[in-house]
DNA sequence: GCTATCACG
DNA sequence: ACGTACGTGATAGCC
C-alpha cells in the first residue's frame, strides 16, 4: 500500500463548517466569539484522519491579497462578499489549533489554496504517493487522476461524511475526464468566483458541449467550420464571447506549479503539542474533543498556572459575624453566593439547604464566608433596602424560603442578564458566565483543593475536611465582577428596561409560583391511572390478536415490523432507522386494517398513563401534597418560559380523555381557580407589529379572525364562511405565524401543495401589510444578525447566514416567528408582574399558580374572586398598548378542567 | 446518549 | 432544485 498525502483547502472547509453546522446554538461563546467553523473543521479533519491515516498532511489557505487571477481579470471574485465577521474571527483560531497540532499550514502570496492543492497533488504523485484532496469546492475535480482523489464533505444530520470523487466517479457523473472540467468551466463560468463564462450557457449546456466536442478549442474549431450543428442564439453567444471563454478557462485552471516549498519532511504527521491543544480547546469549550483525546489527563497541573488570577482575597468569618456583615452591607448592595448541602430531612421543595453564604465586599475586594444561619441572615435578605445581586436567584429564593426567609429586592441576576444578551446558549451558570465574560475557569478550583486534601489525609487517616468550597467563594466574586460587563452589554443592546422592569421582577413571581405549587388530588390521579391501565390491557389483547402475535407495542421498531413486514401494509413514510409509525402515518393506514385504530388508541392511553399519571406521581411533594414545577426563565430562544419536573405547560386538553386529567388539578378547599386566557394573542401581535390594515381592522371590529381571514382568502362574504373554510383559514393563520411554507400548509390541511400555494398567495395579497412585514423582517435579520421583539428582546439567528438552503430557510422562519412569539411572551410577563404586584398591594391571598404561554391560572378565595377577576382582566389586557385591543377571557372552577 | 413519538401553546 | 411549518419537555426503546 502506498503512503498517503492529504491536502486540505482550509478556506473551503472552514467555510463549509461555518455554514453547514446546524446546532450553532452551542457553538458560540456568550461573548460573541463564534467557534462553530473551527469545531466543524476539526470534526471533518478528525474523521478524515481516522479513515485515511495519512503519512503527510498539509492545510492550505488563501492569502488575503489579490492573486495573479486578479491581475488577469479585475472582477475576479468580484461578486464575493467579504467573509462574515463571525467567520473571519475564526480564521486565526483554526491556525492556532493547527499549529498546536503540528500540522503543516501553507499559504503563498499571489496564489490560492486551490493552487497549492494542485501543486502538491502533482508533487505527491511524482513522489509516488496517493493523494487525497479535501475541499468543498468542485473546481478541484480537474485535479483527479489515477493517484489523486477529491473528497467533498457533506453534513448529514449532524454527522459529517465525505463524498469521494476519483477519476471514475467523475466520468460517471459528468461523462468527462477530470481535465475536461476546466473546459466546462470556461463555458459555464462560476458565479461564486465571478468567472464570466459564456453568457447564456449554464451547467447543462456547457456539459453537453464538452461531452460532444471534448474541449473549448475543438468546439470553436467546429463553430468556425462551415457545417456546425450549433445554431441560433447559442451560436451567436459563443462566437461573440470567445475571448471570455478563453479568459474563463485560464481563470478556472488550477496552477499545478506554484512556487511552494516542496519537502515531504515538512508535511509529515507528527504528535500534537497536547498541552497547547488542550489549552485552546478548553478556551473554545470543545469538551467533546478534550474527552475524546483525553487531553485533560496529563495537563491538569499545567492549567493551574494558566488559569484564573481571581483578584480577591477571602476570609472565613468565625466571630463578630453580625458586625462584619453590617460593615460589608453599608453599600446597600449584597453580592452573594450560597454553598449548599444535601438534606434528606428537608420538609419542603428542595433536598438541599444552605451551608455557607459567601459575600463579596466591593470596598475590600474580599469574599467573606459565613456559616449560614437564619438568625444572622433573615434581616439581611428580607431588608428591602439592600439590593441583592446573584445568579439563579429563583433557586436561592426557594432555599431561603425553606429557612423561613423571604428574599426582598431581587435586583440583579447575572444568569438572566446573560440570557438577554444571548438567548441561544444552553447554560447560564456562574461558571459559564465566568468563562464567557471574564475568561476565568472556576470549574477546577475545588478539584485542586481536593487534591491537596487527599495528600494530607494520607498521613491523617480520618481527615474529614469540610472547608468552604473555593468554587462557591469564587462565585460571589464573579457575580460582582461580571456585572460591569453584563450591564454594559445590556445597555448596548438596549435591553435595560426589559431586564429591570420585566425579567428581574419576574424572578420573584416565578419563585413564588414555584414555591406555592399546585394541588393535585393524588388519589383521584391514581384512580384515573387505574382506568387507563385497564384500557391498555384490553387494547393490548386486541392488538396482539389482530397482529397474530405478541410484541412490544411501545417499540416503533417492532410495531413497524408487524405492520409493514408481517401485515404488509403500504409504507407511506420512512424514518432514518426504519418505518415511520407516527399518528399522521397511521391515520393514512386506517382503511387497511382495524388494528390501526387500536394502536392509535393504545398510544394515546399509554402516553396519558406513562407521562401524566405515572410520571406525575413522583413529583407530588410529600410534605406539601402539591406539585412544584420548575419554571425556567433562561431556556427558550424566544423569551417564553418553559416548565419541567414536571412540565405543567403541556397537560392534555385537545382530546376528551386527556382533558379529564385536568380534573385532578384542584383548588384547595375553600378556594377556586380562575383561568385567564388571552384570545389570539399571537395574531393580535402580528396585526400590531405588521400594522396590516385589514387585520388590525378585524381585531378592532371584534370579528372572529379566522372567519375574517376565510372571507378574505376565499373571497366569500363573512356570513357565508363555512366551518370547513374557517378551519382552513385558521391553519393558514397559524402557518403565517410560523413562517409559512406551502408544503407545511398542505400537510396540515391535507391539500396539495399547489392549492396551499394559492391560499398563501391570496392571503399575502389581501394582507399586504403582513407580506411586507415578513420580507422586511427577514431582510433586517439577515443584515443585523438578530431579530427583536417589541420590547427589545433579541434573538440571534446565525442560521440565516448559512449557505445550506434548508438551514437558511429555517432561519427565515425563525426570524418571522420570533417577534410574534417573543412579543407575546413579553406581554404575558408584564401582565404576570403586574398581577403579582397588584395582588400583593391589595393584600389579597390569591396566587398565580401556572403560566401556560397565553394563559394564567390563579388560585383565589371565593370572597376575593370578583376583585381578582377584574385585576386579571385589567392587568392582562393593559399590559401593553397596541394598535389592536388585547382580549382576555376569565373562567372559574373548582378544578382546572372546569376553569378552562 | 440518541431517536421516535407525542403532549402543550 | 434544494425539504419544510414556530417554541418547548417527557417517555420509551435501543445502542
Amino acid at each position: 500500500m502506498k503512503e498517503k498525502l492529504v491536502v486540505i483547502d482550509g478556506n473551503s472547509i472552514l467555510n463549509r463548517a461555518f455554514y453547514g453546522i446546524m446546532g450553532s446554538k452551542m457553538l458560540m461563546t456568550a461573548d460573541g466569539t463564534y467557534t462553530n467553523a473551527v469545531y466543524g473543521f476539526l470534526a471533518i479533519l478528525f474523521k478524515l484522519l481516522e479513515e485515511v491515516d495519512p503519512k503527510y498532511l498539509v492545510v492550505a489557505f488563501d492569502v488575503n491579497k489579490p492573486t495573479k487571477r486578479h491581475e488577469m481579470y479585475k472582477d475576479y471574485k468580484g461578486t464575493r462578499k467579504g467573509m462574515p465577521e463571525e467567520l473571519k474571527m475564526q480564521m486565526p483560531i483554526i491556525k492556532d489549533v493547527l499549529a498546536a497540532m503540528n500540522i503543516c499550514v501553507m499559504t503563498k502570496e499571489g496564489y490560492e489554496a486551490d493552487d497549492i492543492l494542485g501543486t502538491l497533488s502533482k508533487y505527491g504523485e511524482e513522489q509516488g504517493l496517493d493523494v487525497i484532496l479535501l475541499t468543498g469546492d468542485r473546481d478541484s475535480f480537474q485535479l483527479a487522476s489515477d493517484h489523486t482523489v477529491i473528497r467533498i464533505p457533506r453534513t448529514k444530520g449532524g454527522k459529517t461524511e465525505t463524498d469521494i470523487f476519483d477519476k471514475d466517479k467523475i466520468k460517471e457523473v459528468y461523462g468527462l475526464l477530470p481535465k475536461q472540467m476546466i473546459e466546462v468551466k470556461a463555458l459555464q463560468g462560476d458565479a461564486s468566483d465571478n468567472i464570466p463564462g459564456v453568457p447564456g450557457i449554464g451547467e447543462k449546456t456547457a456539459l453537453t458541449l464538452i461531452q460532444e466536442y471534448g474541449s473549448v478549442d475543438n468546439l470553436y474549431k467546429d463553430i468556425e467550420s462551415s457545417d456546425t450543428k450549433i445554431k441560433g442564439k447559442q451560436l451567436e453567444n459563443l462566437i461573440n464571447n470567445k475571448e471570455l471563454a478563453y479568459l474563463s478557462r485560464t481563470l478556472g485552471t488550477i496552477d499545478r506549479d506554484a512556487p511552494i516549498e516542496k519537502d515531504l519532511k515538512l508535511y509529515e504527521v507528527v504528535p500534537w503539542n497536547r498541552k497547547e491543544v488542550f489549552a485552546i480547546f478548553k478556551e473554545l469549550r470543545f469538551n467533546r474533543y478534550i474527552e475524546r483525546f483525553e487531553l485533560d489527563k496529563e495537563v491538569i497541573d499545567d492549567v493551574k498556572s494558566k488559569e484564573v488570577s481571581l483578584e480577591y482575597s477571602k476570609e472565613y468569618v468565625e466571630e463578630n459575624e453580625k458586625e462584619v456583615l453590617d460593615r460589608i452591607l453599608k453599600t446597600g448592595k449584597l453580592y452573594y453566593s450560597f454553598e449548599t448541602r444535601k438534606d434528606d430531612n428537608l420538609d419542603l421543595i428542595f433536598f438541599e439547604n444552605i451551608k455557607y453564604a459567601n459575600i463579596y465586599s466591593e470596598e475590600e475586594s474580599k469574599v467573606y464566608t459565613f456559616k449560614f444561619g437564619k438568625e444572622l441572615f433573615k434581616d439581611v435578605f428580607e431588608n428591602k433596602e439592600i439590593e441583592k445581586y446573584g445568579c439563579k436567584m429563583k433557586h436561592d429564593y426557594i432555599l431561603l424560603k425553606q429557612a423561613g426567609i423571604t428574599m426582598q429586592n431581587i435586583k440583579y441576576d447575572i444568569s438572566i442578564a446573560a440570557y438577554l444578551i444571548n438567548s441561544n446558549l444552553n447554560a447560564y451558570k456562574v461558571e459559564d458566565i465566568a468563562r464567557d465574560y471574564l475568561s476565568y475557569d472556576i470549574t477546577t478550583l475545588d478539584q485542586k483543593e481536593n487534591d491537596s486534601n487527599v495528600q494530607t489525609s494520607l498521613f491523617d487517616e480520618v481527615a474529614e475536611v469540610d472547608v468552604p468550597s473555593e468554587k462557591d467563594i469564587a462565585k460571589a466574586y464573579v457575580i460582582y465582577k461580571s456585572i460591569e460587563i453584563l450591564s454594559e452589554k445590556l445597555k448596548e443592546i438596549e435591553a435595560e428596561k426589559l431586564f429591570y422592569e420585566i425579567e428581574m421582577p419576574c424572578v420573584e413571581v416565578l419563585a413564588d409560583m414555584q414555591w406555592e405549587g399546585i394541588f393535585i388530588d393524588e388519589k383521584e390521579l391514581i384512580k384515573f391511572g387505574g382506568k387507563l391501565k385497564k384500557k391498555l390491557e384490553e387494547l393490548t389483547i386486541d392488538i396482539y390478536e389482530a397482529a397474530g402475535e405478541e410484541f412490544n407495542i411501545n417499540s416503533p421498531k417492532q410495531l413497524g415490523a408487524i405492520l409493514f413486514e408481517k401485515m404488509k401494509l403500504p409504507i407511506m413514510k420512512k424514518t432514518k432507522s426504519g418505518y415511520a409509525t407516527d399518528v399522521e402515518t397511521l391515520e393514512k393506514l386506517r382503511p387497511f386494517s382495524n388494528i390501526i385504530d387500536k394502536i392509535l388508541d393504545y398510544r394515546q392511553v399509554q402516553k396519558l398513563n406513562s407521562t401524566y399519571v405515572e410520571g406525575m406521581i413522583p413529583h407530588i411533594n410529600e410534605k406539601t401534597g402539591r406539585i412544584h414545577t420548575t419554571f425556567h426563565q433562561t431556556v427558550t430562544a424566544t423569551g417564553r418560559l418553559s416548565s419541567s419536573d414536571p412540565n405543567l405547560q403541556n397537560i392534555p386538553t385537545r382530546t376528551e380523555l386527556g382533558k379529564k386529567l385536568r380534573k385532578v388539578f384542584k383548588a384547595e378547599d375553600g378556594k377556586i381557580f380562575l383561568d385567564a386566557d388571552y384570545s389570539q394573542i399571537e395574531l393580535r401581535v402580528l396585526a400590531a407589529v405588521s400594522g396590516d390594515a385589514n387585520m388590525v381592522e378585524a381585531f378592532k371590529e371584534g370579528i372572529d379572525i379566522h372567519t375574517s381571514t376565510a372571507s378574505k382568502i376565499f373571497d366569500v362574504p363573512i356570513e357565508e364562511v363555512s366551518k370547513q373554510l374557517r378551519s382552513k383559514a385558521k391553519a393558514v393563520n397559524f402557518g403565517i405565524v410560523y413562517g409559512i411554507s406551502d408544503f407545511g400548509l398542505s400537510e396540515q390541511v391535507g391539500i396539495n401543495i399547489k392549492e396551499a400555494k394559492k391560499y398563501i398567495e391570496q392571503y399575502l395579497d389581501k394582507y399586504s401589510g403582513i407580506k411586507n412585514y415578513m420580507s422586511e423582517i427577514v431582510e433586517s435579520t439577515k443584515k443585523k444578525g438578530y431579530v427583536s421583539t417589541l420590547l427589545g428582546r433579541r434573538r440571534y439567528i446565525p442560521e440565516l447566514q448559512s449557505s445550506n438552503f434548508m438551514v437558511r430557510k429555517f432561519g427565515e422562519r425563525a426570524a418571522m416567528n420570533t417577534p410574534i412569539q417573543g412579543t407575546a411572551a413579553d406581554i404575558i410577563k408584564i401582565a404576570m408582574v403586574n398581577v403579582y404586584k397588584t395582588l400583593k398591594e391589595n393584600n389579597l391571598k390569591s396566587k398565580i399558580v401556572l403560566q401556560i404561554h397565553d394563559e394564567l391560572l390563579i388560585e383565589t378565595l371565593e370572597e376575593e374572586k370578583e376583585e381578582v377577576k377584574e385585576i386579571l382582566k385589567s392587568c392582562m389586557e393593559n399590559a401593553i398598548k397596541l394598535e389592536v385591543p388585547l382580549n382576555v377571557e376569565v373562567e372559574e372552577g373548582k378544578n382546572w378542567f372546569q376553569a378552562k
